[in-house]
This record gives structure tokens, sequence and C-alpha cells, in this order.
RNA sequence: GGGCGGUUACCCAAGUGGCUAAAGGGGACUGACUGUAAAUCAGUUGGCAGGCGCCUUCGGAGGUUCGAAUCCUUCACCGCCCA
């Protein structure tokens, strides 16, 4: 790839809330480049995880993602594992105080992290280092120089302290720790780029920056990507907020998940989480804008490349095609579970055996919506028993045989 | 150490003695429609019970009252302010 291209590819997705800062850093990674290419070296690349919890969504894989071509492009990637951060628990993405967690569950949480980010990082090409290794040696004294760079309003201007400050909640000292300490890494590796979220901002670009500057180094170039959205198309996507597509998943749920995006996240979704070029992401879009491809293709050409993304062509295809059974052609999924009920329960006891419903009530209530159906048949009266089998289905995608003992 | 405020269902948030299983919003679920689990519209959203009924819930425990999420006591946690 010419170097204007791999500047363009490497881009792509990015969010630096502000044109001028885009254009610097657009234009030292450019430089940046050149110069690794005549001195014939790889840039050195890393980005940052909190091993805060183990499992993982595709929001977590934007920045793996970006790391990847960079590896494409024969970079040299670190996977940095923030086990000593976590001490303090980055206030960055959150409006309120993270807790703090304890050495075992930052060891495991790491562990099962490196596993899930290799489903998208080249193991071969990339290096896992943790952060401890030199933050644990700072002494107070250093501490002391470092933090020196920074005043108390630039943190308070921070949106997410600004909010806790005017809000009257809590705004721990420790918490600034953060920030300084993200610059110490990228300073300690003596990053040439460095990823992170929108909500990395101001660790990449004030402190990181700054810190290495101060150092003695040449900052290191913020890579910052847009916030992937979650199945809401709006927010950001999180656990927490129930709106998040699991890696540790099936690749029918996967599929699914992703078909049930807003159409309007689209966009997001390609730049962000498919390994798409920009010139494919251009004629994507340009399909859709111009009718040639129907929205809902489109979003099944997404679908099937986030999944294949993550399990394979052929599973992606499979999962478009029970897609396409259950929810195209309204059919009964291809292997559903079977239960064996005894004669004379009534439909609603079977519902609740089969937990199909959590309750009774909740199932009256779905029969009164007509959401019950028996062989299609819509079944308006629970308390009638149930006599011959089939396939009981409640909504659209719970189905379960029932069988008559 | 002192003063004040908070704790409500999955989440946010009203409610200050009976009309409150508890407003409103979000989410979730169901239905209609559709281009899909998009969008839009409508409905449902504590449990048990084949009417009218019963039971559990408003941070925990106890109390006042015919009757409490609402009043009192106490404990716990959270926050603010003053020292």
């Amino acid at each position: 790839m010419r170097i204007d291209e791999q500047v363009e590819y490497l881009m792509q997705g990015t969010e630096y809330g502000d044109e001028t800062l885009k254009q610097t850093m657009t234009q030292e990674l450019r430089q940046r480049l050149m110069e690794a290419d005549k001195e014939g070296r790889p840039l050195r690349v890393y980005c940052g995880y909190d091993p805060r919890r183990a499992d993982l969504h595709l929001g977590h894989t934007v920045t793996m993602r970006k790391l990847r071509q960079f590896q494409e492009l024969g970079h040299e990637v670190t996977f940095l594992i923030g086990n000593y951060t976590s001490l303090v628990g980055d206030p960055s993405d959150k409006d309120v105080l993270r807790p703090r967690m304890t050495q075992e569950e930052i060891d495991e949480n790491s562990r099962t992290y490196a596993e899930q980010a290799f489903r998208i990082l080249d193991p071969q090409k990339t290096v896992i280092r943790y952060n401890a290794e030199w933050l644990s040696k700072l002494s107070l004294e250093q501490m002391i120089h470092l933090a020196s760079n920074f005043t108390l309003q630039q943190f308070l201007t921070r949106d997410n302290f600004k909010q806790r400050w005017e809000h009257g909640d809590a705004v721990y000292l420790h918490e600034t720790f953060y920030a300084i300490m993200q610059g110490y890494d990228a300073y300690a590796m003596r990053s040439d780029v460095q990823v992170g979220g929108t909500d990395q901002l101001f660790n990449i670009v004030t402190a990181a920056r700054k810190l290495m500057s101060y150092l003695g180094e040449k900052p290191n170039i913020a890579i910052i990507l847009g916030i992937l959205p979650g199945t809401d198309g709006v927010i950001r996507m999180s656990k927490s907020l129930g709106n998040h597509i699991p890696l540790n998943t099936t690749a029918e749920d996967m599929y699914g998940k992703v078909m049930s995006v807003p159409d309007a996240a689209m966009g997001s979704y390609c730049r962000l989480v498919t390994r798409w070029t920009p010139p494919q992401v251009e004629r994507f879009e340009h399909d859709i804008a111009s009718g040639y491809l129907h929205p809902r293709d489109a979003k099944m050409q997404l679908a099937f490349e986030i999944t294949a993304n993550f399990y394979s062509d052929a599973e992606a295809q499979k999962a478009q095609e029970a897609f396409v059974r259950l929810f195209q052609q309204r059919d009964v999924p291809v292997d559903i579970p079977e239960f064996k009920y005894d004669q004379g329960l009534s439909v609603l006891d079977v519902l609740a055996a089969t937990g199909l419903i959590t309750s009774k009530n909740e199932g009256r209530r779905l029969i009164e919506q007509k959401g019950v159906r028996l062989n299609g048949e819509v079944l308006d009266d629970g308390m009638q028993p149930l006599h011959g089998g089939g396939v009981l289905q409640v909504g659209k995608r719970h189905f379960i045989k029932v069988v008559p003992n």
C-alpha cells in the first residue's frame, strides 16, 4: 500500500471532535510512516486494555481491529494489559467512580481478555505487556515531577469529572493518577502510535503527548476511534446498558443481533468492526444511497461480514440461513429443543414447565396478546389442557417441540 | 467530630397516612405494519388464582395507627456542607 493509502486506511473510523487535531494527527502519522520507512523500522503501536471484565463485546474490538490493520502493514503491535492502572480504574468512560479490583480478578481477566483479543489480532505478531512492569517502580519523587505537568483545572474541565463535580458527586484524588499513568505507559514503551476510543482523547493527547515531550521523547500519535453504538443504534455499546453484542455467543446470535441494529448505525459498524477498506465502505454506502443495494440486504452483508470475522464463512452462512428462515420466511427453525409433558396439563402449565415463560401471569398476558401458538394456530385459552404434540411457539422466536407422554 | 439530604420495581424517577401494585420516562416483551429482530403505531410490564379474591414489594429491623412507601425509633450504606 502506498503511504497515502495507508494513512487513509489507518485513519478510517477515527473521530477527534476537532478538525484541526485530526489534521495534525493525520500529518504526523504520514510523517512518522515516512520516517520509519526510511529508517527501515516498524512503528511501535499500542493500545492499553483494562482487564476489567472477562467477557468482551463488539465495542471492545474496535481498537483491536485498528491494531490488526497496523499489523497487516507490518508494524509492531503491543497489547498492553493495564494490570497496574486497574488499581485505579479509568474514570474516562464513566460518570461515576469505578470500583477497584483485586489482584486475582485482574490476573484472571487479563488471561481471558488476551484470549478473546486473538480472535482479531495475529498472535504471532503481537507483544503482550503489563504496565505494572514499569509503573510499580515509579517513585513518589518521579510521580511528583510527572504530576507537575498538569493542573487541577485541566482535569476539572474534562467532561466526566466536570459532570460529577457539578453534580456534587465525589471525584477522588487517585482518579487523576490514571491519565498520568497512561501517559507514562506511552513513554515507557517509546510508542509511536497509541490507539484508543474517544473517551481516551485526554489520556492520549493531553497526558501522553505532554509527558513524552517532557521526558524528551517524540510524542505519540493519537489514533482516536469513534464509539461503536450498541444495538439501539445511538448509545455506546455497553453490557450494563444491555445493548451489547457479546463475543462469546453463537454465530446465529451475533448475526441476529447485528441485524437488529438500526439502519442509521450501519456506517459506524462498517468503519469500526469490519475488515473493509475505505474504498469498500465507500462503495457499500454509495450502493445503498443510490438504491442499488436494498438496506436490508446491505445489513445482511454487514452481519455476515462481522459474524464471519469471529467464526468462519461457513458458520456465518449457516447463521444467515437460519435468520432468513426464521424471520424472513417466518418458518420454524431446524433444530429446536423437545419437551415431554404429562397428558392433562394445561397450556399454561406446559409453558411454565418448559421455561418459555417465567410466570403464569406472564403466560396469561402473552396468550391475551395472541403471542402463543401451537403448530401455527393461535391459542386463546391458557387453561385448556394441551392436547396433541407439535411446535409450541411464544412470540416470534421461541420454539419448543412438545410431545405428550 | 457536628449539621443536612438521600436509599422506590430491570434502570432513571414521581409519590409525604387511606382513592397506590405504586405517576412518568427508558428498557424489555406482544401485536399490527414492513424492508429484518430497522422505522412507525398500539398494547403489556410483581406473584398466586378458571369471575368478584388473596399474597409479596418502596435500603434492613422494630414501633405508632383501624390503615404506612408515606409518621416515630434504630441500624446500614451513599452524598453534601461546616470543623
